[in-house]
DNA sequence: CCGCCAGGGGCGCTGAGGATA
DNA sequence: GTATCCTCAGCGCCCCTGGCG
């Protein structure tokens, strides 16, 4: 920077101010500078920018280590608004959700001085060290779960849940059977609660729920043992990749999907659409919740004072062919 | 970390030592040290210390947005593989593959001091930028392309294209057709001449390449094609997730797979084992590229002497049950 | 002479205040 | 007085030199 001050014949700190867009530059100067930085190749030093301005511009981001859609989707939409607002993100993923790789996860992030962080992921259990991380930095929840200083941007699970069993029902359905998540992630529980409470609206057996860990093989399974029973004909999976081993287990065991079961995921993952038959599922928005998390966050950043919020997005059916009237 | 030093009875300086594993350090002070970072709750600030230091200790990604199985899979990869040899990775993504995009994306990364940058992505175009770029930072590139001072760890496309197509041809398949990516990757080149070179060595027709774009929606379009020309019986297609596409098409075109058609994908995503019928497709084992690239990144930043180099990862055919032979 | 530790200098940048027109 | 620029003093840490046992 010293080499481009003096190239163009100015002090350092005319540099600095014409490269962070400071006003009171006179508009021939700023041009000189940059020339100046155009033929030097300079670039600026972050590091040297957040050391003396205490400033990071930087959101911090922890994943669960997964392949799954949602990941991904919650990722980008989070470096999309994180980019237009001039924030650049960096991530950190976590192959346990127990509290101390999380607190680990976000002391890392701590580290790098991100201004806030995103947890894509469930705070199934949290210690006081995830605590007063939060209590520090600005942190928002994409899921259910929270501290008492997390924000929370989140789909409403309920409402998921109830969109899949009321369209069920509405097919003609006698009742409609559940393979859930692992019910220690918070989503689930919302899940649940809302299949359950829309078949007691309407007086329906309530039939046991049966429980996946999320993966295709273990929606196989779970596919496995409601094909086996009598009477089933219609099941809401928890997650389109797990209805996708549903379909599978059913198909094995000479069901047809819809003509004998029909079957609703949840999600919309890029795949729902294209396999056979396409898959009725209810859609969560991820990008929208990363684009709002990122939002709520710069929010929080700017003004440290505001109370902790809670929003909700709401999830929307999307009717393709795995779902029909029972025969 | 003056405040540490104090409470400690140390210098500051010592402080560092501790906290960076220093040797010269007497056990007894040491502790002290420690003991003194718990109570303050102190952390290390990686600005001051990069600054300082010169070294970041990080590593850039640009990965291409989309929400693919592979990228998350490589990044996964890379992270693993970074975190275990003691560097972070801060990620940006390009919405586009044009040189300018990935320049931009590049240069954001160099300001973030980053010590060298993994490119998942193809380089369909290099301008000057670029390669300026890739020679001041140790650059490798996860697809075939580069740049001349470009390492690159990338899976053996040719013969991923071989087995899918010598495994149709020995079920015995008079030819087999094929959907490609787009032709600006450059993987797909390396796929198309596998299949046409497998054909050929054995007297086959090779009938004219269709294009799709990955997407699912693509090879949709492409077997509504594919299943309308008669004596189609086998079809290798660039991605699984196409291939689900393709799949979806023809059944609703009444052919059966793989009774009628034979359909062979590449990557092998998670959900390839579970769609109905269960695809047979060409593995390429993500993660290990996103390690190796880290290995080989590190390698070039400790020596940066070192010529660039090209490694290559054979990829694994699965047979699962959408393939047979023909009627 | 070696093991351990303290102090000074500086990394590249920005914020505050003063100087110049 | 206002717009424009400059000088100065660090931000928190690590490298180097040197002093103490």
């Amino acid at each position: 920077m010293a080499d481009v001050a003096r190239l163009a014949g100015v002090s350092a700190q005319t540099v600095s101010r014409t490269l962070s867009g400071h006003p009171n530059v006179r508009e021939h100067t700023r041009a000189k500078v940059l020339a100046a930085v155009e033929e030097l190749g300079y670039r600026k030093n972050d590091a040297a920018r957040m050391l003396s301005s205490g400033r990071s511009r930087t959101l911090g981001i922890v994943v669960f280590e997964t392949m799954f859609y949602s990941r991904s989707a919650v990722t980008v939409g989070v470096e999309h608004a994180a980019h237009r607002a001039g924030y650049s993100v960096s991530a950190v993923t976590v192959s346990s959700l127990d509290s101390t790789a999380i607190q680990d996860a976000m002391t890392r992030l701590s580290e790098h001085n991100v201004e806030g962080i995103i947890l894509a992921l469930p705070l199934v259990q949290v210690n006081k060290g995830i605590e007063d991380l939060t209590r520090t930095i600005p942190t928002v929840c994409t899921d259910g779960s929270r501290t008492p200083s997390t924000h929370v941007v989140t789909v409403d699970q309920t409402m998921a849940a109830r969109l899949a069993t009321e369209h069920l029902l509405s097919l003609g359905h006698e009742t409609v059977w559940h393979v859930s998540g692992p019910e220690s992630w918070l989503e689930v529980g919302g899940r649940t609660k809302g299949w359950r409470e829309a078949l007691e609206e309407q007086g329906r057996f309530v039939p046991p729920a049966l429980q996946g860990d999320w993966s295709p093989a273990s929606g196989y399974q779970n596919g496995l043992i409601v094909g086996r029973i009598p009477d089933v004909t219609a099941v809401f999976v928890a997650s389109d990749e797990m209805a996708f081993g549903v379909i599978r287990a059913l198909h094995e065991l000479g069901k047809r999907v819809p003509e004998d079961v029909s079957v609703v995921g949840v999600d919309d993952i890029p795949l729902a659409e294209y396999c056979s038959p396409s898959l009725t599922t209810v859609a969560q928005p991820f990008e929208s919740i990363g684009e709002r998390a990122v939002e709520r966050l710069i929010a929080a950043i700017e003004n440290p004072s505001s109370a902790a919020q809670t929003e909700t997005i709401e999830p929307s059916l999307i009717v393709r062919s795995s779902t029909s009237a029972p025969a």
